[in-house]
RNA sequence: CGGGACGUAGCUCAGCCUGGCAGAGCGCCGGCUUUGGGAGCCGGAAGUCGCAGGUUCAAAUCCUGUCGUCCCGACCA
């Protein structure tokens, strides 16, 4: 492509809506326009990144023995009622009526389509001799987005790769499942990218039933903790910590139980500085509403609730903070001076609250805290759980080490659904004795966008955009410095054809510009390797090769620059490829 | 959905407090010079100051409303 006939809109400053370096350097680079909050034009460039990352996925997934096709956006919402997802989803969905005629339909944009291709296969398959299938298709997802945000990593409109797999049994399902994990182990180090893999929310099947891909980055949405030691890595909302479960004891000397007066003070903050206390010393009292019944969590001043341990750990299906009239009713007390101690409802503690000796905690009055609150006898506990988030330096689930905070941009899920859709859906098979079963189910996404937005975050430098091989618009960016000179641009011309008949992705800068300006620009949009051709070099019969990755370039004979940018190119998707998997 | 910020030329922003001719740099167009890290000089085009209403002799500027964008939080199989 020559670039005086792409369309590759550069900028050399930071447009004031971008804050976060792939936002900036996406708009900078011309990968990206925005069209709207949550919605972007792709252009060429960005659109040729989002095409090699495609080709990864698609290899890989055909490699792993998917299938693919291609399911509309468009869905009959009729099927997201027979999944009850269509609740579920809320206003995350886009879902509108349709006049066709006399007749209204009520359709949803697809946000994943497990409906679809659940429906596809209850009718197509019958036997088990059928199964087990996996099909995947790269396609525009939709997702109402209430609050868009960190350019194109939170979007309302995005490609996905989603797979699923269909199984007799959990067994053919537990295959599938270590198929794509593999798979995507590969494709994200095809990419070029870091990534983590992250134990997620394992859902109705338990066990290791869901696994995240994240790539590290400080801007990431995502929180995980991450043990050096034995690579234990996960969310920090479903990270389990490795604490030893604690003896419930009344402590052999304590303080008497005292009230102090705190009028105002509502937060944990304001505790701790009118009564000079450290807030791991305070009791925390959150009261909840589990599904229909009300219950208090104690909690560490200092610590988080997760709420998902808390509902697990009650067995509930809903959860959410109680309203002040609840709250009221089982402490006595407005919000904020709730307590263990003469509590009106049961109560659940963290491991970490047996071991506070002459706690601080709300006294269920007004405007009041107790001192010298103890277990046995101010309250009493059977047992107690892990409810709250994991935080840096906690003890590893799995081993001897500490967990690490970081963040992550989330690029891929695999998950084990079970016979959730199969069973709503009514897709079924008949075993070997013409038995009807529900097929068991797998789902696998993986954001293609995000992908391309990740590189753009975590690899790029003062200068711009860092691409790898694998997944740039474009592998070799010819320069020629002086279009003007006929010498100069007639070895461009030369060598940029013969790259191309090597089959290289090439890029070649005709533009009339200054040196300075060109160099800049290539360097801004971050193609790996740079060839120039300025008439210093043709004086001495050579060409300059350049890494973007490398300090210093190269001066290569001019008659040997194709069969060396060739070997080194060779060279560098070798070197590219040692990370990948077998 | 709660909290905060911003909206003036294609981009970055000044002007607003204290009402009185619509500004700068970059980019763009034409010309000349220049040609190895975002060139120089000369000339030029370009804005319904987000939109609507109000106050005023007079509004980019003050007031009210509204729309949009960004950030923090809630939410996000």
């Amino acid at each position: 492509m020559r670039w005086s006939q792409s369309f590759i809109p550069t900028m050399k400053e930071i447009p004031a809506d971008a804050e976060i370096p792939s936002h900036q350097l996406m708009l900078r680079a011309g990968l990206i326009r925005q069209v709207m909050a949550g919605a972007y034009t792709y252009l060429p460039l960005g659109w040729r990144a989002i095409r090699k990352v495609e080709a990864i996925v698609r290899s890989e997934m055909e490699r792993a023995g998917a299938i693919e096709l291609f399911m509309p956006a468009l869905c009959p919402a009729e099927l997201w009622e027979q999944t009850g997802r269509i609740d579920d989803y809320g206003n995350a969905l886009v879902n509108f009526p349709l006049v066709r005629g006399d007749r209204q339909i009520h359709v949803v944009l697809g946000p994943t389509h497990e409906e679809v291709v659940t429906d596809l296969m209850a009718r197509q398959i019958k036997s088990y001799k059928q199964l087990p299938i996996t099909v995947f298709q790269i396609q525009t997802k939709f997702r109402n987005e209430e609050r868009p945000r960190f350019g194109v990593l939170r979007t309302s409109e995005f490609q996905m790769k989603d797979a699923y797999s269909f199984g007799t049994d959990l067994e053919q399902l537990n295959v599938a499942y270590d198929q794509m994990f593999a798979a995507y182990c590969r494709i994200f180090a095809r990419c070029g990218l870091e990534y983590l893999t992250v134990e997620a929310e394992s859902g109705p099947i338990g066990g290791d039933a869901s696994h995240e891909f994240m790539v590290p980055a400080d801007n990431g949405e995502d929180e995980i903790v991450h043990c050096h030691s034995c690579g234990y890595a996960a969310n920090t909302e479903r990270a389990e910590i490795g604490r030893p479960v604690p003896a419930i004891a009344t402590p052999e000397t304590m303080a008497e139980l005292s009230t102090r007066q705190t009028p105002g003070t509502t937060s944990i903050e304001q505790v701790s500085q009118m009564l000079a206390c450290d807030p791991s010393r305070i009791i925390k009292t959150l009261i909840y509403s589990v599904d229909d019944s009300t219950v208090a969590v104690l909690l560490r001043g200092d610590h988080e609730a997760n709420q998902s341990k808390i509902r697990r750990a009650l067995n509930g299906d809903t959860i959410e903070l109680a309203d002040p009239a609840t709250i009221e009713q089982v402490s006595g007390a407005p919000v904020g001076f709730a307590g263990p101690v003469g509590l009106g409802c049961p109560i659940l503690a963290d491991h970490d609250i047996v071991t506070i000796v002459d706690a601080i905690s709300g006294a269920n009055q007004v405007d009041a805290h107790f001192t010298g609150v103890n277990i046995g006898r101010d309250f009493t506990l059977e047992t107690s759980h892990d409810l709250r988030m994991a935080i840096g330096d906690d003890p590893c689930p799995r081993c001897d080490g500490t967990l690490q905070l970081a963040r992550g941009i989330e690029v891929g899920h695999v998950f084990k659904l079970g016979t959730k859709y199969s069973t709503a859906l009514s897709a079924e098979y008949l075993d070997e004795k013409e038995k009807k079963h529900p097929m068991v189910m797998g789902c696998y996404g993986i954001g293609i966008n995000r992908i391309v937005a990740g590189m753009a975050e975590t690899s790029h430098d003062e200068n711009g955009l860092i691409w790898p091989l694998a997944i740039a618009p474009f592998e070799v960016l010819v320069i020629p410095l002086n279009i003007n000179d006929d010498q100069v641009m007639a070895t461009a011309d030369r060598i940029y054809d013969d790259l191309r008949s090597e089959g290289l992705d090439v890029l070649m800068d005709d533009r009339k510009a200054r040196p300075g300006f060109k160099f800049k620009d290539g360097d801004l949009i971050g193609i790996p390797l740079r060839v120039v051709i300025g008439g210093k070099g043709l004086a001495d019969g050579v060409v300059e090769l350049k890494w973007r990755t490398d300090e210093d370039s190269q001066r290569v004979p001019i008659d040997e620059a194709i069969a060396s940018i060739r070997q080194q190119v060779r060279d560098r998707q070798a070197a590219e490829a040692e990370t990948v998997p077998e």
